[in-house]
DNA sequence: GAGCACTGC
């Protein structure tokens, strides 16, 4: 309760305090500083419709608000709602850590209240919340985690989902969790906030909700387009990157690319016209995989005189908002990753944006001041082959984790769970099928005891089933290092311009039995090293990433504690982390085909081979692999060996010589494993 | 013997 004398009045008032007020939060006088900020936010477009927002939120149960770039509805919304309601936790959702924190921070700032008191944060590996935290910014992904524990998600008044355009998996499970909660929760409300369109979709949903369009405050963008299609957008973008920097007047260029390599050969190929030209410019390259450090540079502003020039890839559209670009360069393409149920294969293929992203990318060069945005195709193909938004995550995703997590929800029913936007009934079952093979789900499509304590874990199915198995098999500490690493971008970093020096480094964790065993010597060489940044140095190892893995393994086993999971290192440590590995993966095996050249997969006889950057040094007969990856060719990535004895006993239905339904050749290595498996 | 968009629990 707030202490001393408060003169504003309840309700929306209480955010619109004046001088002599006290902060009906904490009771406590307000800053100097609050009420400077207090000023700018006035201006805030959100500022104007606060009442309307409000009342619709009271009025309904569940609301939409579309808010333009700029409007202020994720700082100014939550805060508004919250003093209108009085009692009660608000909770809004992110689909990004940074998000979550930066605007906690901010909102804290504009409240004058301490962050992680009265307003906080929840993200995985963090968690920035007090017993008197009323205004909670969490990410999508935790919200759907505490609902395994608190299903009516009670601890909330209201819900915001922001960013709901994005569609990220989480939110889309979200949208059909919220509509039962709701029908079991009258006094619950649920406002969802997007940026763009879509908003008859989500009305239709959310079964005619009202919807508030709050207009945002941009600079101009003239945007134009070729005349003709580009052959080479690559050549393109370098054309016209370099175009601009002779032409155009002040301000930084933003070019979109899709990946490391062609970002690093465009900034190269800029770089190299730009000195031709005498022209001041800074080149720099943008993608996520890029050392924090070297991120960093695209922030300053360019030195006076110059110019920035940054190349980035779909990060700078959402992921970071870079201040004073004023042109934009948008060849229209970004790398998509792409599931197919029938062959369970993922590939990442360029594909092109969808007009609202096209959108989101022109709005880049109207932050500071109007800009220009130069899109590399046509305004027939904008209208005619761009789709409105991007496909959710959902309808390209691999299942089997929704399913598992939605089972432990106590969502019995996945087929008619109520989505925005239904996966293919394809998707749907072969992630039963994987499941059932797994023996997460019985016979009844039922989670069993296994389905249950692997839903506890937050990595894939194929790892948690893994993660039990190592519990039985005495080998949990090991195998969950190794879960950490394979969970985390590629931890081996490998330079350009020191490669030879990388691969003789990497070496000295090689285990002959393959990646897995690998990545264990190295997280284990890691952990026991001295100053940790000088090992990652001296071995090549991204330290980013280790530590990453590290926070992951820790998370785990704190996870397995909890489950009670039997944690004693045992002997024969190669024989049971591998056997452990077969439990979650005995359907990603591979086969050596007669002529000892190709790998065939045992699920669907496709050709692959060991990716180049494997430990393997030979052919095994018969390996494991963590997953496939489709360039030129389909690769198995983190492969290991296994004697196919071990894979008979881990699995006769599927490995038994005479019932199994593998080539001839497959059956015939069986056939002669047979003697030496154990009963 | 070659390449990893971006998130999240």
């Amino acid at each position: 309760m707030p202490k001393g004398r408060s003169r504003s009045p309840p309700g929306l008032q209480r955010v619109d305090a004046g001088p002599g007020d006290t902060n009906w939060l904490t009771g406590r006088t307000y800053s100097k500083r609050f009420f400077e900020i207090l000023k700018s936010r006035r201006k805030l477009p959100c500022w104007q419709k606060r009442q309307e927002a409000v009342d619709m939120v009271q009025k309904h149960q569940s609301s939409v608000l579309i808010g333009e770039t700029g409007s202020g509805k994720t700082t100014q919304v939550p805060q508004f709602l919250l003093a209108e309601f009085g009692s009660g936790k608000i909770a809004v959702t992110q689909p990004r850590r940074v998000a979550a924190m930066s605007v906690a921070s901010r909102v804290a700032q504009e409240m004058d209240v301490e962050l992680g008191q009265e307003v906080g944060y929840l993200i995985r590996f963090e968690d920035m919340t007090s017993e008197s935290t009323r205004l909670k910014y969490m990410t999508d992904g935790m919200l759907l985690r505490e609902c395994q524990t608190d299903p009516l998600m009670s601890q909330y008044s209201v819900i915001i989902l922001d960013e709901a355009h994005e569609r990220t998996l989480s939110t889309d499970i979200l949208f059909g969790l919220l509509k039962e909660v709701l029908q079991r929760r009258p006094e619950l409300r649920c406002l969802v906030m997007s940026a763009t369109l879509e908003a008859e979709k989500f009305q239709e949903y959310w079964s005619g909700a009202p919807l508030l369009r709050i207009p945002g405050r941009m600079f101009p963008v003239e945007t134009f387009f070729t005349l003709r299609p580009e052959k080479d957008y690559l050549a393109a973008a370098v054309e016209t990157c370099c175009l601009i920097n002779v032409h155009e007047g002040p301000g930084d260029i933003l070019c979109f690319l899709c990946g490391e390599e062609e970002i690093e050969k465009a900034c190269a190929e800029i770089e190299g016209r730009a000195e031709e030209t005498g022209k001041n410019t800074l080149v720099l390259p943008l993608y996520s995989s890029l050392p924090m450090n070297q991120q960093r540079r695209v922030f300053p502003p360019a030195p006076e005189g110059a110019r920035k020039i940054i190349v980035a890839t779909n990060i700078a559209e959402t992921s970071l908002t870079i201040d004073g670009v004023v042109f934009v360069v948008d060849p229209g393409l970004f790398k998509q990753m792409l599931y197919n149920p029938r062959t369970h294969v993922e590939s990442l293929l360029v594909s092109p944006i969808s007009k609202a992203s096209a959108m989101q990318r022109a709005g880049r060069a109207g932050r500071t001041r109007p800009g220009k945005c130069f899109r590399l195709y046509t305004l027939e193909t904008f209208e005619k082959e761009l789709p409105e938004s991007t496909y959710p995550e959902i309808i390209r995703s691999n299942l089997s984790a929704v399913v598992i997590s939605l089972k432990k929800l106590g969502v019995d029913d996945i087929v008619h769970f109520d989505f925005m936007e239904p996966p293919s009934p394809e998707a749907m079952m072969r992630a039963l099928e994987m499941l059932h093979f797994l023996g997460a789900i019985d016979d009844e499509g039922d989670l069993t005891d296994v389905g249950s304590r692997m839903a506890d874990f937050p990595v894939d199915p194929h790892l948690s089933r893994t993660i039990i198995a190592a519990s039985e098999r005495a080998c949990l500490t090991e195998v969950l290092a190794i879960i950490a690493m394979l969970s985390v971008p590629p931890p081996f970093s490998r330079p350009r311009y020191a490669q030879k020096a990388a691969d003789r480094a990497h070496k000295h964790f090689a285990s002959g039995y393959g990646d897995h065993l690998s990545l264990l010597n190295a997280f284990q060489a890691y952990v026991s090293s001295g100053s940790k940044t000088q090992f990652c140095q001296e071995n090549f190892l991204s330290e980013r990433n280790m530590k990453q893995a590290e926070n992951v393994r820790k998370q785990l086993a704190s996870i397995a504690r909890k489950a009670k999971l039997e944690d004693a290192s045992g002997e024969m440590l190669t024989h049971s982390i591998r056997r452990a590995f077969i439990e979650g993966f005995f359907m990603q095996c591979a086969h050596l085909d007669e002529s000892g050249k190709h790998y065939l997969t045992v699920r669907d006889q496709q050709m692959v081979a060991i990716h180049p950057s494997s430990f393997l040094q030979h052919k095994p007969e018969w390996v494991l692999y963590h997953e496939t990856v489709v360039t030129d060719r389909c690769y198995m990535r983190n492969a290991t060996t296994i004697p196919p004895e071990m894979l008979i006993e881990a699995s006769p239905k599927f490995y038994h010589p005479e019932r199994c339904k593998l080539h001839e050749h497959a059956r015939k290595i069986l056939r002669r494993a047979l003697p030496r498996v154990k009963s």
